[in-house]
DNA sequence: GGGAGTTTGTAACATAGGTTACAAAGCGGC
DNA sequence: GCCGCTTTGTAACCTATGTTACAAACTCCC
C-alpha cells in the first residue's frame, strides 16, 4: 500500500518508509466500496479525506427533480473532498458514488491535520492539491458556459485532443454519461453528434470520436 | 493600511504591529486602478496575488463570440487568484476588472511564499482561503446547473435572502450585469422576472426584487 | 447461437429562451 | 426643466434543445 500511496498526490515526494512512518502515528481504515454505492452525499459535513486505493469513483450533482451533473470521474490516488475539509462551511459539495467495486483510504480530518503539522511536504502537497481542484472546478464552469451543444462537445474534444496531439478519441462512457457530464439529455448529444460528423468536423462510432477537421472544430 | 489588512482573510488573527513587520521584511506595491481597466487577463500567468485595498473588481470568463459569464464581484480585503498560484497550471481563469475606482495591494508570488514559510496564521489562513473558493466555484457550477432561468432567479433569491430571513432583496446592479451572472440574455431575464411577478412569487421593481411567495420559489 | 438487458440512432413534436427592435422610463448634467 | 445617455419593458419571431417513443445494434451470459 505504501508504495502505491507514494505515487498519490498527498504523499508523493516521500518514500514509502516514511509514509508507513507517519501513517503509524495516526489511525485512518481502508474501506471497500460496491457499485454503484455512495459513500458520501452532497450537503455532508465533511471530515473525513478519501484516498482511492483501487477502482473509481464519480463525483455529481444531483437537483431536486432528479437531474445529474457529473463532475469528475475519479480513480487510483486521488484524494476526494481535499479542496472543500478546510473552508468554513466544510460540506460535500457532490455525492461521490463508485462507478465500479472499489477501495478507499479513509483518513480523518483531525489525523490529516497532524500529518500536515508534522510533515512540510504534506502540507505542500495540500496546498498544490487544493489550488489545482480550484483551477479544475473553473475550468469545469468554462466548460459549462459554452451555450451550444456543438460549442460543448468541440470544447470537450479539443481539450481531450490535447490540442490535437491526438486525433483519435477514446470516450470509455457510455452516452449517457457524456451527456450527464455537458448537462444535457441522452438524445440531444446523439443528434449533434450526428451533425457534426454530417458536417465533416468528426467521425463518431460507438466509443470513439476521430478528429476530421481541427480548425473546423475549433470555430464552433 | 495595517489596520485594514488586519481585517483581511490573508491577515486575520495577526496583530497590525505584527503585519506591518511581516510586510517590511518582503517588497510589495499599492496600485491605483480606473474604473473599467483590467488587471488581468484570462489565461495569463499569476505570479502576483492582488489584496483590494479600497474600490471593488469584477472576475468574468469571456468568450470567443464575446459572451460575458461573470463569475464574482470582489470587494474590499478580498484577495484576488490566491486557489491559482499553487496550481500546476498558474494562471488566471478569469479577466480582473475594476469596476470603480480602486486600490490594491500587490505582493508577488515569491514573497508571499516567504510569508508564509515564516508565519504559520498566515499558511493556514490561506489553506482556508483557497478551501473557501473552491467551495465557492461548485456553488457556481451548482447555480449554472439549474436549467431554466426561472429556477437560477429562484435559487438566486433564496442565496440572497438567507433563506428567507430578508424579504427585500436590493440588486444593486443593472438588469445586463445580473443576466450575465446567469450566462442569459437581458430580455429574457426582463421577460422572466415579468412572469414570476405575474405569478405572484415575487414583487419586483428596478433594483429591488420583494419576495411575496417562499414556497412557491422553492419549487421552481 | 438465442435471449435478456443495455446502449444507441433517429424522428415528431413542444417549448424555453435567444434575437432584434423599439419605445418608455429613469438619471445625470447644465 | 430640458437634453442626451443608459436602463428597462415588451413584443414578434426563430431556433436549439428537451421530450417521448421505438426499433436497431450491441453485449453478455447460458
Amino acid at each position: 500500500m505504501y508504495e502505491l500511496l507514494k505515487q498519490t498526490p498527498i504523499f508523493k515526494g516521500l518514500e514509502a518508509a516514511e509514509i508507513e512512518r507517519l501513517l503509524s502515528g495516526i489511525s485512518f481504515q481502508a474501506r471497500k466500496v460496491d457499485a454503484d454505492v455512495s459513500i458520501a452525499f452532497r450537503g455532508e459535513k465533511i471530515d473525513q479525506l478519501f484516498i482511492i486505493l483501487s477502482g473509481s469513483l464519480r463525483g455529481e450533482m444531483i437537483d431536486s427533480q432528479g437531474k445529474v451533473l457529473k463532475i469528475e470521474d475519479n480513480f487510483q490516488g486521488k484524494a476526494l473532498a481535499v479542496a472543500f475539509m478546510f473552508s468554513k462551511k466544510n460540506e460535500f459539495p457532490v455525492t461521490v458514488t463508485a462507478n465500479e467495486k472499489s477501495e478507499v483510504l479513509v483518513i480523518h480530518k483531525s489525523q490529516l491535520l497532524f500529518l500536515m503539522q508534522r510533515n512540510e511536504r504534506i502540507l505542500t502537497n495540500m496546498l498544490e492539491l487544493i489550488s489545482n481542484q480550484a483551477q479544475f472546478l473553473t475550468e469545469r464552469i468554462w466548460a459549462l458556459t459554452f451555450k451550444t451543444i456543438k460549442s460543448k462537445i468541440a470544447n470537450f474534444i479539443i481539450q481531450k485532443s490535447k490540442n490535437h496531439e491526438l486525433a483519435v478519441i477514446e470516450l470509455n462512457q457510455t452516452q449517457q454519461q457524456l451527456a450527464d457530464y455537458f448537462g444535457i439529455t441522452r438524445p440531444s448529444l446523439a443528434r449533434t453528434l450526428s451533425e457534426m460528423e454530417a458536417e465533416g468536423s468528426i467521425q463518431y462510432e460507438r466509443g470513439v470520436i476521430r478528429i476530421l477537421n481541427f480548425e473546423k472544430l475549433k470555430t464552433e
